[in-house]
Order: structure tokens, then sequence, then C-alpha cells
DNA sequence: CATTTTGTTCAAGTTTTTTTGAACAAAGTT
DNA sequence: AACTTTGTTCAAAAAAACTTGAACAAAATG
């Protein structure tokens, strides 16, 4: 019965083919998604899922995305396995479906985490390393004048990753709504 | 006789055609800028052009960065122009010399706020009137429940902007050098 | 004023990234 | 077991971003 309906509404789609798929008000809010999605260096489709889950009651099936969204099964495919992998994107099990549904992360908090661990601590990790490189490279050179150059940038270096790594809790702790050293405990269940 | 001593040593670089431009601690270091222009979505030639000038005590003239990072001059010249917009880059002016000589900006936080005003704020401001119109078309639309959605989402969108506006000056603050709410006056003039 | 120096612009070429869609795998149904 | 549903993978196509180099402009020089 379940199927039948979908069945049914599938075919309505069909039928009225010149039916937008998308509201007005949906299309601009999901427009918002992709240039964020382009701000921070990811593709157009990965904001297109995001959007409009974003402004979607209810979880979306993967066809539904594919549908909604016109573009193919392996953009959706490969978006959402980036949006899982970033915590942006919840599985939601919808009983009598075998479908996948998913569900947006609504908390800032949690979607600025999963960024910053899946894309940015790697490199300031690796980073640490490459200097100690420059270090020893630095060693097997030239002029005492130059050796002393070198050294000095690269401390620069070092203290601008330090404090790079330093403003990332401080970062996570005024997105988790305490209004900047309240002392609240960071309430990982409000959504905000 | 400036101008036979630059003649001269350009014979000389092409001569020893066989010799590094760069040394090895050099290609490490401009490697190290140029992942991290990546990561800010700048494009190779840039992290190249601005980690060649952190590299080099003296300030370079456009010629230099040709030569020695063996690209365009093209690609030279929008990169510098690029890294001006930024605040990344300041001109030095060299007495004898009808060249541009560059030095790169060695305050992290004025390297953070140039890129904040030039790429962040933009789109953060532009957003303000999306979602405004977004709040338009939603009036214009479905069922009372839909509507109620879409105006908590948008909601929800807002303030996310919201908080990601007062983070900035937060962000400023403590690469400012400042120890985190510890009142010293933000100093300019001090790099760090 | 013709020439040289210095740097910019932009169309065309190159490289990289993203999207597509068909083949495939896994798991449920009949 | 054969078939259907659901979703993934990956090679090829398409699109986007970047770089090049030649033509050009502006300003200094002789």
């Amino acid at each position: 019965m379940d199927q039948f309906l979908e069945l049914l509404s599938t075919k309505m789609a069909d039928i009225h083919s010149d039916t937008p798929i998308l509201s007005a008000w949906e299309t601009s809010m999901i427009d918002v998604f992709v240039r964020a999605a382009g701000l921070i260096g990811l593709p157009r489709s990965i904001g297109e899922i995001y959007g409009l889950l974003f402004c979607t009651p209810k979880a979306l099936s993967f066809d539904e995305l594919v549908e909604r969204l016109q573009i193919s099964k392996g953009s959706v495919s490969q978006g959402l396995k980036v949006l899982r992998q970033l915590g942006a994107v919840k599985l939601h099990y919808v009983p009598g479906s075998r479908r996948d549904h998913y569900l947006p992360e609504l908390s800032m908090k949690r979607l600025v985490s999963g960024f910053i661990k899946d894309q940015f601590e790697p490199h300031l990790l690796s980073g640490a390393q490459r200097l100690d490189n420059i270090d020893a490279l630095i060693g097997e050179e030239g002029d005492e004048a130059s050796r002393a150059h070198a050294l000095n940038r690269l401390g620069t270096l070092r203290s601008w990753r330090q404090r790079t790594r330093k403003l990332i809790p401080i970062v996570m702790a005024v997105l988790g709504g305490a209004k900047f050293f309240d002392k609240e405990p960071t309430d990982d269940e409000t959504i905000i």
C-alpha cells in the first residue's frame, strides 16, 4: 500500500512534468547553501543536497533528492557520503521503508566542528611534521645570516600554527552558545 | 651601474641554468603556503608568490618573482593584484629602481583580517538581503503549516549568520595577541 | 619623439574538479 | 533461485578554474 502511494506520486510528478519541483523560497534557500558550500570549497551539488534537506520538514530519501534536485544518482551518492563524513546529515530510520532517509544536522556548532575536524585539522597536523622537515633542511644550508633569517621565518610559521590551534576551541566554545566566558557547561544537546 | 649589476646577475642566472633557482628549504616552505592557499581557495600561484616573499629577507621585484618561481608574467601580475587586495603584500619603494618591490605582510592578524574582509564579509552581507527576499517569498506560499516551518528554518539561518558576525571580532581579538579577555588594547603595531 | 622598461589585460590553452550514467554489488521479495 | 529494489563505483564527459603568452598601455629614458 505504501508502495502504491509512492508509485502514484511518482507518476503524478511525471505527468505534471511542468510543475516546478521546488518552490520559489526553496530555490532561494538552497541557493544560499550552494553559495556557502562554494565559500568553504565544497561542490554545488553538496550545497543543493544539504539545502533541500534543510528546507524540508521531513526526512528525505535518496530517490527524493535525485528527483527534486534533478541531479544524477552518482552526485547524490557521493554528496551524501561527504555530508555524512562531515556529520552534516544523519541517517533517519523510517519504519516500513527500505530506503535510507536523511535529516540535516541543525546545530551550527556540530556543523562547524565536523568541518574543522574533517578538512582543517588534518592539514594543521601534517603541518607540524612539514615544519620540522624544513628545520632540518635549513641546517644543511648556506651562510650564517641566511640560516638565521630562515629560522626566524620558520619560527613565525610555527607561531601561526600554534595560534590557529588555540583558536579552534575558542571558536567552538563561542558557537556552543556559551556567552563567551559565562562558564555555562557546553550543552551538546541544545540545538541552536 | 645598478643596471649593469642587474644585467650581470641575469646573465649569470642564464649561464648556470642548471643551478636550482630555489633551495630545498625554500621549496618546502613555499609548498606549505601553496597548501595553505588551497585550503582557503586561492590558486597555487598565489601561494607560491607569497611563499617566496615570505622566505626572502629582502623585497622582491616582479621580475624576480617570475624568474625564480618560473611562472608566467600574467600569473605574477594577477597573483600580486589579489595579494595586494588582501593586504597580504606591501609595495616597498626601492631607491634607484623603477620596479615595484614587494614585501610580505607578516602579521597573522592583518592577514586574517584582510582575508575575512575581502572574501568573507561580502558574502555575509549580501546574505542579509537574500534572507529578507526568502522571507518575502515564504509569504506568498502554500498552507499555514509549511509557512511556519519555512519561517522557522529561516530563523535558524538568521541566527547562524548573526553568530558568524559576532565571531569575527572575537577571532580578531584573539589573533591580535590579546590573551582572551586580558583587555589589552589591540596593538596594531605589534607584529606577531 | 622614438625607444626601452615595466607591468596589465585577456583570449586561448591547460589542468583540475565536478557531474553524469551505465555497470555493478548487496540485500530484500516473490 | 530469479527478480526487484536500493545505492555505490568509476570511467568518460562537461564544466570550472588556472596559467600562459602575446598584444597592449603607461611612464621613464635617451
